[in-house]
DNA sequence: CTGAAAGCGCTTACAG
DNA sequence: CTGAAAGCGCTTACAG
């Protein structure tokens, strides 16, 4: 196999233009039938390779697109991310296009340092997975390569594409009413992040539609102001049932729960949010609700190609449903 | 801040040749100091990025390493590569490289199936994380691209980049004896993975080096052919140690020895392999080995590097060796 | 249906 | 120290 055969290897071989060689290589018109498939033929023959460079050169695209992830994100026991990842860099696969990742170090953040992928014009455009700060993502907002930012909102005037925490939560929570639940504890530091806020958000449209009073000592901590995981400070009155804002918070109340005595879902139901490992390590196995990862990775990715083509294009913030799992954690109690 | 802003606009700003422009901005020497100085500055000002895409057509480099891993890997409770990547995008970032990740299907895998990257030229080599077939694996030596395997070998010539599973285990093994152990079994599929078989043989080397008889019976597995975990099978005389193949198995065997009425570490020692999530879950926390993801990421974008550059350089199997991580699953029972 | 010309933005020789 | 020329491999627009 040869080292480099390039269009006009063929051209030559063949004893035509390597004008021609393109065309028919690309599908397009003005080449007969007969000769297209020619020089198909004689190209696999040769073990032909496009040079993307080269037509991207041309073109303007590097039909790559950034991904960036915090850094924070991708902790030993965190793989959220790096699974939505995945989703992504396939769906990118489909429309032809690479990812390219961008771990963001918290250094990087802090001081407004843009990827190298961008000051190289390796890309697109890019896709911003999980929250940064608010200086970070303006200056996103603010350079010329298109950005959608991906569970992660900060502003009006952002395209993004979110799980929708509110719609989850509200019918989670309704599920735990319908089951006779209306002593419901919401467990989650409501300040945090506005994902937890909104799930909150969402429990409490719940009670009020079914108007079950919300009542302070039944909004439960689990974190600091830095998001560090904090010890739970339970009711005086004991809730018959824990919605989490995430399922690794659930699985952590399961474990005090026990520790104190109480059978989950005997005594107390527990529920979580996100479907993550945490939902089956928890014991029992926690009824959750699960992110749409492909449906979101499909959506950013189809946002930010159309994007780069046409830098007018606006989609606002886009929800996407998240789905109930059932699983062992929650005790019907009506009658 | 202008779309697109190349050399020859700062040289026609400054008055000089794209040549001057070009050296300049690449430190190169044929510029006097203060034109230089002045060249960097007007490129900052009118916000100036290199088109890598020019330079790597010009230069036959694209300045990007692509990074397969196999889909089996990156399940839902297996973040471990998917960890190993975030340390190879780091080494490589450090080196001016990007990298683009190529998850590999397993129709693909069977098919032997290029990525698409390779066919686009867009990268210089590949790293290949974790086990391919053996025919997949073969296509890539015969490619034009160099390849490093990490983390997996299957061949002589290969170059590859590997924990040292023999030694770490080896010298794990050795910790058990010093603690006095000497009714030790091995949980693993010995014929299942090259890395089991070499952890396996660590653990025999061990005992063997202290005149402890390897028995048939205390040789566990904990898989199929296929890889799918099945129930343990526990002699009738329990040893007072369990050398499993890897946390995720310690974290099983911990469970099943508790429901059978064994406690851990009094009762049975468990040691595992790898530190994974699994490790700190298991209670107690899991005496274990540590892979070092750092190291060995930073060696295999070291040697893809020198590879791209030079088609002759080989490197064999390099071996890098993990370190114990103590924990609280050890028992000591000498006197 | 086919191809000569020009250009994408850069770099590498080479000449002044 | 500075720059005109050529070329990396492709595609687009135009001419035949």
């Amino acid at each position: 196999m040869k080292q480099r055969v390039t269009m006009r290897d063929i051209a030559r071989k063949l004893g035509v233009s390597s004008v021609t060689v393109s065309k028919a290589l690309n599908d397009k018109e003005g080449v007969s039938e007969e000769l297209r498939k020619k020089i198909k033929e004689t190209a696999r023959e040769m073990g032909y390779r496009l040079n993307t460079l080269a037509k991207a050169m041309k073109e303007g695209y590097s039909y790559n697109v950034g991904v960036v992830i915090p850094e924070r994100f991708i902790g030993d026991t965190q793989s959220f991310y790096l699974r939505f990842y995945q989703h992504i860099a396939k769906a990118l696969d489909h429309y032809g296009y690479c990812s390219i990742l961008h771990i963001l170090t918290a250094e990087d953040e802090e001081q407004l340092q843009l990827p190298r992928v961008y000051n190289e014009r390796k890309v697109d455009g890019f896709i911003m997975l999980g929250q940064v700060n608010k200086e970070y993502a303006s200056l996103f907002q603010q350079i010329e390569l298109p950005v959608v930012f991906l569970d992660f909102y900060h502003d009006q005037d952002v395209d993004c594409v979110l799980t929708d925490n509110f719609f989850g939560m509200y019918e989670l929570t309704n599920h735990l009413i319908q089951c006779g639940h209306r002593e419901i504890a919401f467990v989650g530091n409501i300040y945090s992040t506005s994902s937890i806020q909104d799930r909150f958000l969402g429990y409490y449209k719940s009670l009020l539609e079914h108007r079950i009073p919300l009542r302070e000592e039944y909004i439960i901590s689990d974190r600091d102001e830095k998001g560090k995981y904090i010890d739970f400070v339970l009711p005086k009155n004991m809730p018959t049932a824990f919605v989490c804002n995430c399922d690794q918070v659930a699985y952590h109340l399961v474990h005090t729960l026990k520790e104190l005595g109480y059978r989950v879902p005997e005594d107390c139901s527990v529920v979580g949010f996100d479907n993550d490992i945490y939902a089956t390590l928890a014991e029992p196995n926690l009824t959750t609700v699960q992110v749409n990862m492909e449906e979101m990775s499909d959506l950013a990715v189809k946002m930010i190609i159309e994007k780069s083509k046409d830098r007018n294009k606006k989609y606002g913030r886009v929800l996407v449903k998240g789905q109930i799992i059932y699983r062992d954690s929650v005790q019907r109690i009506n009658d």
